[in-house]
DNA sequence: GTGGTCTAGACCACG
DNA sequence: GTGGTCTAGACCACA
């Protein structure tokens, strides 16, 4: 499967983060896995419809959290992760507080209870570990 | 008990939306309920140490979203709500993809499963119907 | 009928303007002629829930419109209108764009032409001459 | 045509609402289509002789409204639009009423009813669907 | 005293 | 160069 993941412009999201999200789901879930190869930046900037700037800025962010390492001329690869570094207590509770509201405007928009912790089990599940 | 809540002025989240999330945090826990006043703008806004603009741009927000009424010369009331609006189901994948994305970053920053699930519950619980 | 209007606080429109506005309707299409004297203010107020003073800024609104005559201690009472002054242009440009706004909006809000024709008779209608 | 609006910065009518009013003209009657991009707020905003942020305030508007979609560092583009989305009763009510007010005022102020409704079918005139 | 509008302008984030 | 956010503060409209 040669990496189809889509993203949403017209989201209040930028669309350097919505791949940088949509590439480290494949990361997490194990679908990339250490020593492959990400698409050059050109062509992933091509099927997305962005600017390949943009890619190459998503790539960057992946390449700072430790997830690739970016070579000029052979691309980007996957990085052999070692334990992910313990984030700083500030990191932990940003990332905790997205999901609680995202829970919350769930919730507000109706979604029942239930739904939405299908919905968490659908995104947990098939991440190792 | 005067309505505290506070946000992160580092954060790259507006603020503004900060405070809309806080506050509609407030409202779908049923803390805040139909009828009941919200602070002046003017208010509020010195108590967080921010703008009134900056105020008022969250009570508008939540305005459109049908949760207050805003009168010139009143205040900001919480409005009686009958059934949410059907949300584009646009949007309805925009919020399902954001605890999507909540969810992988908690698990890529190393959480155990167990404990997003533990948060989870936590952003559920109080939450009426 | 003891003059029955509703009108829709919430609204981005004034109370003091809504009040305003029904009252014309009664006085356009001949429900409240000549020589009938309006509730006192007081009165409309509470039946409304606004505050006295926003029925007496309608009631000061039509009167210098010239549809009402107001005195102290004898309430308001609708004037006998000889021909209405002959609206300065630019006054009549404001008007037309109303209606043109209005009918704008319903047509972007998805209302089929011949509804918002069927509207606009039901609007016409009992307006004498 | 690069785009003609004018607006009426001595009117009750708020210039930002004014602004979307405009332009949700053009939008509607299709002089405005899907794809096509509007000018840079800050270029819009020195033609009108406003403020940017006034300009965007209408965009913002026309973008909730689901007509425009706002991305940074590209501009405002025209959305393809599917349905309107089905508009709230208590909406609905208020542009009937917005309607209505607009006749009523033009007959207070002595139009003849012909005239009107003259008035309104040039308004509907050219709006396609 | 309440929210609403607008300006002026700085600074940021994105592409 | 695009839109987004925020501040500072004036002035208005409303209740």
């Amino acid at each position: 499967m040669p990496l189809t993941i889509s993203i949403d412009l017209g989201s209040p999201v930028p669309a350097y983060r919505q791949i940088a999200d949509r590439l480290r789901e494949t990361l997490v879930t194990g679908h990339l896995r250490p020593g492959d190869a990400l698409p050059p930046v050109r062509q992933l900037a091509t099927d997305l419809g962005v600017h390949f700037n943009t890619v190459a800025e998503a790539y960057r962010t992946l390449a700072t959290e430790g997830w690739l390492m970016l070579r000029r001329g052979s691309g980007a690869v996957v990085v052999e992760r070692g334990v992910p570094p313990p984030a700083a207590p500030e990191q932990r509770d940003r990332l905790a507080l997205a999901l609680r509201d995202a829970v919350l405007k769930m919730r507000a928009a109706g979604w029942p209870a239930e739904e939405i912790a299908i919905e968490l089990h659908k995104a947990l599940k098939g991440t190792p570990s």
